[in-house]
Formats: structure tokens, C-alpha cells, sequence
DNA sequence: CTAATTTGTAAACGGCCATGACGAAATAGT
DNA sequence: ACTATTTCGTCATGGCCGTTTACAAATTAG
């Protein structure tokens, strides 16, 4: 018997839950379950007076929380000031764990992360995917799931769900891979294709690379762009703290935004696609390199070892990157750009010129650009934190399990 | 004693009300009111089961919202089935009324609607504003707002805000016009100009245009992007029910998407902006027109009478808007694009060439393009309805007023 | 060592929706 | 015409949930 699979992608603590008694105790605990792990060991009346009730309906709630093991009572807090001292609470760490995996050109990764945010098991298998069929890798990929979730039991966990990242679009189902260029696949339904034990995410990992960055980054705003590109150009719209995902899920193509509208065919059928000119391929064409294994690290050496010509194409690749930013920033207004995925290696030979590009381009204060210091994790924790998040969100779907 | 001004733009339903009982009420009241509102006249039995609430529980909701005015009980339905027939509920045509308001280039216009969507008064006065101070526009408007007011007073309403539609940019205060270049205001606080008897909000043109559109229209998704246009264009970004707006409220800024990098020179720093290429200006200037009162009924009379440079300047300024657009659908992957204010009027001409635009630069089906049936109606009653929406998004907090 | 302060819990209270029963008002069947 | 059936609106009851109030416990300030 399979678990339900969990709410699509919740936006928000306890969104969508009726409007009753039991819907506001579970949304009540909700705001428990973020205030404990947002703001790290808190008391009950601390708790109480960051969301607004008081401490005996605090006290109630957190005791539930205790008995489902969600919430562990650390001890009496050392006391600094006057007063009968509080007992510290804590997001248990022998809970759910969320997993993450990430489906790369280059890679297959796995962790598990427990809900106080911390990677407590991981496997990562090297070798291109790239032209091979979905069947074999998603095995080879279960297999490394399996043992992520072997190593997260022994140290007590359970797996509350699985969120796997790919490097193409995904449909709003959360589970069919429409189309993944760099490996080849179209309209694949990873439901059907990986263990059916735990609730079940896909999305892209242009998206998962944002909300990372939402989640983890040190002081990233709710409002920002998340670039990322490995062939393709991808990025992460987030708006007020959530994903913007468009009617089909496919938001976020800044590959092919038009840069130059006569310029170039793209594959899409248009011309002049900013894939065209800041895309690896085209970024490798104009360097004169050739295509193989670790392009993005062939270009980094070569731009650090003072290859012009490398140099020169990053340039250009970056200032055709604000071009279409600046559509994107006119469009969105958003607080910030983040360059993420195999950008944020780049970013030194980058961001002169694009930044420049913006610059030039913004009547007002242009808007900052500044580089994931998540880089090329930020997809697999990403996938990992969502399904954290969804427990945080509404820990009481999850009481029953585990 | 001013009235608290109501919350800032609520998003949807009794959003943001604190999860205790009383929060729990008064969004039930809201729920109530939706459906009421949306499904014509309701019996509480088919409230209830609308909402998903019990009879008995609908009963007390509507029996608060009968005492406040809201609803009202119209009698027993006609019985076309067996069992007793339910009693008729509407909101009513007797309460509250949102002030909507518009500042255009060429006019000022206000109106008054009730809860059940209908204009109950109007006022308009024609004449040039641009280059006007602010001052005198606003006194004007005021006097305006006063007629409107005491009309809708002699029919049994009451003033529940007001809404400004403004040519240009506003802050997220929903008070200050930061720019609007066809007034040539800049940093005005519409708050402190405008009487401070009820709740003001002042949005873009564009926003109240979208939001009319998604409110008003007849099969209008809930994404979608609608395009308006007088010297700037610009887009407000309906996502998923709700707008868009930017960190600064600068969102939706089509105009100075960047369709040609190294085209002519913009006002806003950059070049190549969509609006050199189909703002009403240069338009204007590729037809070989003059500028002008009525602009747009220029432009439309003379390509209707087939004049061939008109319609090849409208051509080529949808060939732009079409670039533009490809790089907003890709973003945005919104469900719909509408083509409100003037380009409405022009749309027979500008479609084409942008349509063609769209499908060539498209990879799978091309977005639907449609023609707002609002015209340049949308953004009044956008604003008007604006504040009936905030009223039915949370009736309790308007009950003690009035 | 006492007063003051803060924490956590317990009991009483009040608000709110669900449940179940009932009268009212219509139709359907005989 | 009369009864059975169905549906509507309401009322009384009960359970859930957060608040209020009170109190014991644990610490600091003086």
C-alpha cells in the first residue's frame, strides 16, 4: 500500500485547509512547527508570543507535537534574566527526513536531510546520463534512494517523501518530465518509474535551486530571480516567498527569451534566443573549445588561466545574460538576481558585463546580482528542504506515519 | 475621524486574518458572501454546500450578514423540485459601495458600485491633464468623488473606499505616484491631496485594467497577462488569481523590454525598448501623424479608411509587441494574453502581425491572444470593483461602519 | 531571605461548527 | 384528497479549541 501522495507543493504553512476547528488546530500547529525551527530552541512562551497565542494553547499544542515525535523538549534553558527559566524546544532529529534526489548531465545525487535542516546521509554516482533511456537511470537511481533511506534509518529517521530534480521541464502534475533536453527525454512519468513507498515530487532543478536559496541562503529576500543553466537557461521565479510555475509549470525559460530578434535558430523555432548566446554550447562555440565531459570546468580553467578567447565569449555570453534579464527585471520588479548551477562558477568572468548591461539598461538603482554560495548543491537540497518544508507545513498529515 | 484604512490589497479571501475562532468566523463570513456573490441567489442549503459548511452553521453566518446589511432575503425560490423550497439570498444592492476613480490623460472619471457588481453613479469630465499639477487635477477629481458620493447616497449606499486608476507607477504604499510620464507627475502622495473620508487605494492603470478583466470578463483565466497601452505600455500579471506586483509596484513594465538592443535610444536609459518600437509615440511618428488630442481614434479612423502607412506602422508595432511577448509567455508561461486600453481599440491591426509573431517564435501551441471587452472602461471599474472585492473578502471588518 | 518576575499547567469559560431531531413547505404517488 | 417523501431552515446538544484566570515552580534582585 502506497502513502498518499502529500499536497501538491504547498505554498505556505497550512495553505488550503478547511475552514473548521480542526483545519485551525492543524494550522496552529503549523505556526508551532515554523516558529521552533525558524527561530531555533525557543520556550513554550516564546513560542506563544512569536505566533500570537497563548502559552496554555501553546503548551497543548507543542505536547501533541512532542507525542508525535516532531518536537523534542531539550531541557531547561540557562537562565540569563530574572524569572522561572523555560524549557528549550527543538525540531526532533529522529523524525521524518526529506529526500532529495538530483538526476544531473553528469550525475545522480541523493540525500536525506532531517526536519533541523541538517544532511544526515547522501550517495552520489558519477557518469553521464546524457542519450540514456529513463528506465536504467531511475533504477541506478532507486538503488542510491534505497541506501540514502537504509542510512537515514539507522540513525533513527523515516522518510516522509521524495523530491527529485531534473535538469528539464516538468508538468504541473509534479511527476511527468516533459522535456529534458540534455538527456533526451520526453513525457516521462518518473511516478511510474521509481519506488512507489513515499509521496512523490518532481520538479525542475532550476526551482529546486531557488527555493534553496529562499530557504538556505544567508539573506535572500522573497522576491528573486534564480538563474540557472547548465545547457539550458532555467530560472527560478520567486514571488512573496513562493514559486512561480505558469499555467504548465513551464515558467522561467529564460533561455529563450529573444536577445537579438534576427539573430540566430534556436531549436525552439525562434531566433536569437538567449540560449544562443549565453547557452554552453554556444558560450563552448565562441571560445573555440570543444564539447566533452566537465565543459563548465574547461571554461572556468581556461577564463583563470587568461585564455581571451574564453574570456571574450564570457563576456558576451554575460552581456547577452542582461539583456534578457532586463526584460525579466522590467517584467518583475524583482529585489534581487541570484546566478546559481554552473553560473555561479562563471560569475567572476560573467558579472562585469552583464552588471554593466543592467546597468546600463535600468533607469533607477539596478537591481543586485550576486552568486549562490549553494552553487551546484542547491538543486539536491532544494529537493530535500520541500519535502522538509511540506512536514513544517502541515505536521499533522504526517502524525499518523512513520 | 478617518477610517482605518482597510488592509493593504488582500490577495484572496480572508487571507492573513489570525487562526482563532474569531479569524475562523470571519473568514466563513467571507467564504458566505463569495458564494452568494458569485452564484447569484443562493438558498443556505446550497451555501452550505458550496462552502462545505452545515446548514445550521450557514444559518448563523447569513443571519450576521442579514444584520449588517449585506445580504439580504429576497423570499422563497420558485420550487421546480420536491422538497421545501429554500429562501433566495443576494448580497445587497443597499449597502456598501466602492468608489472606483481614474486619472487619464485625457479625462477624469468616477464611479460607484455596489456589492452586486453594478455602476449605481457616475461622473466624467473630459479635457487634457497632461502637464497638469497635481493640485488642481485632484481638486477636481475630489469634486468629482463628492458627486458620485452624495448620488449614491440618495440610493441607500454608503462609501466603503475609494480606488484611483493612475497612467504610471505607484509605490506599494497604494498612495504615491512615483512616475507618471504622461502627466508628468513624480513622487506624489495621492493620500495626503485626496478627501480622507474612506480607504483609499491608488493602483496603475494597468493593474485595475487586469484586474477588471479577471473579475469582469467573461471567460478570463486566472493567469494571464493584460497588456494595455496610452504613451507606455504596460502589463499587469495576473498569477493564479492574483497580481503580481513587484517589490517596488513596479512589475508589468512591458514598455522597456528590451525588443532591439541596439535600437534608438530610450527616455528610460536603455535602447531599443518595445515602446520605440509600439509605444503611441512612435507609432504616431512611423505613420507620419502628428501628436494630437485622440491619438488612438486617430490611428484606428485612419487605418480603417485603409491607409496604407497607418497600417503598416501598426504592423510593425505588433511585429514588436510580439517579440516582447515571446519573452513575457516565456517567463510567464501565463494561460492568456488580453489586450486591453487603447490597443484594444486597435487590436484588428496590431493582431495579425503579433499572432504570427507569437506562433513563429513559439515551440508547441501558441498562447491564445484575445481582445478585452472592457476596453477603456477596465480600469474605473477595476478600481471600483476593487473595493467591493475587499469588502467580500472580509465582510466583518466593514460591518461596524456605514 | 523576601519580593518580583517569568514559566508551565490546570480548570472554568465562551465561541464556533457538527450532529441530530423537528416543524415547515413543497412534490409524487395512490 | 390524502399520505409518503424530499428538502429547507432552525433549535438544542455536544465536542473541539483557544482564552481567561489562578496557581505552583523556578529563577533573579535587593
Amino acid at each position: 500500500m502506497s502513502a498518499p501522495p502529500h499536497e501538491a507543493r504547498p505554498t505556505g504553512p497550512g495553505r488550503a485547509l478547511p475552514d473548521t476547528q480542526q483545519g485551525m488546530r492543524r494550522r496552529n500547529l503549523a505556526r508551532v512547527m515554523h516558529a521552533v525551527s525558524a527561530e531555533g530552541p525557543l520556550s513554550r512562551a516564546a513560542v506563544a508570543s512569536h505566533i500570537g497565542l497563548t502559552r496554555a494553547a501553546v503548551s497543548t499544542l507543542v505536547d501533541e507535537l512532542i507525542r508525535t515525535g516532531l518536537i523534542e523538549e531539550l531541557g531547561p534553558e540557562r537562565p540569563g534574566r530574572v524569572g522561572r527559566p523555560g524549557s528549550a524546544l527543538a525540531v526532533s532529529g529522529r523524525g521524518p527526513a526529506g529526500i532529495g534526489a538530483e538526476i544531473g548531465v553528469d550525475h545522480l545525487a541523493v540525500c536525506a536531510v532531517d526536519l533541523r535542516g541538517e544532511v544526515r546521509a547522501r550517495a552520489v554516482r558519477h557518469g553521464t546520463n546524457r542519450g540514456r533511456a529513463p528506465e536504467p537511470v531511475l533504477r541506478e537511481l532507486t538503488g542510491l534512494v534505497r541506501r540514502v533511506v537504509a542510512d537515514a534509518e539507522r540513525e533513527g529517521l523515516w522518510p516522509a517523501g521524495l523530491a527529485v530534480a531534473v535538469p528539464g521541464l516538468v508538468g504541473r502534475d509534479a511527476r511527468t518530465v516533459v522535456r529534458a533536453p540534455n538527456l533526451d527525454w520526453h513525457d516521462v512519468d518518473l511516478g511510474a518509474l521509481l519506488p512507489g513507498e513515499f509521496p512523490l515530487t518532481v520538479d525542475n532543478e532550476a526551482n529546486f535551486g531557488g527555493l534553496a536559496e529562499l530557504w538556505l541562503g544567508a539573506d535572500t529576500p522573497r522576491d528573486f530571480l534564480h538563474v540557472s543553466a547548465e545547457i539550458g537557461i532555467g530560472a527560478a521565479l520567486v514571488v512573496d516567498g513562493s514559486l512561480l510555475r505558469g499555467t504548465r509549470g513551464f515558467a522561467g525559460e529564460l533561455g529563450h527569451v529573444p536577445v537579438h530578434p534576427d539573430g540566430p535558430d534556436c531549436g525552439c523555432g525562434s531566433r536569437g534566443c538567449l540560449e544562443q548566446y549565453a547557452g554552453e554550447e554556444a558560450v563552448l562555440r565562441a571560445a573555440g573549445l570543444e564539447l566533452g565531459e566537465d565543459r563548465v570546468g574547461l571554461l572556468a580553467r581556461r577564463a583563470a588561466d587568461g585564455d581571451e578567447e574564453v574570456r571574450r565569449a564570457l563576456r558576451e555570453a554575460g552581456t547577452a545574460l542582461g539583456v534578457a534579464l532586463t526584460g525579466a527585471l522590467n517584467l518583475l520588479d524583482p529585489e534581487a538576481v541570484v546566478l546559481g548551477g554552473a553560473l555561479a562558477g562563471l560569475a567572476p568572468w560573467l558579472l562585469p558585463s552583464l552588471e554593466s548591461e543592467l546597468a546600463r539598461r535600468t533607469a533607477g538603482p539596478p537591481c543586485p546580482v550576486s552568486v549562490s554560495r549553494l552553487g551546484p548543491e542547491g538543486p539536491l537540497l532544494g529537493a530535500a528542504h520541500s519535502v522538509v518544508r511540506a512536514v513544517l507545513d502541515d505536521p499533522a498529515a504526517v502524525a499518523g506515519r512513520g
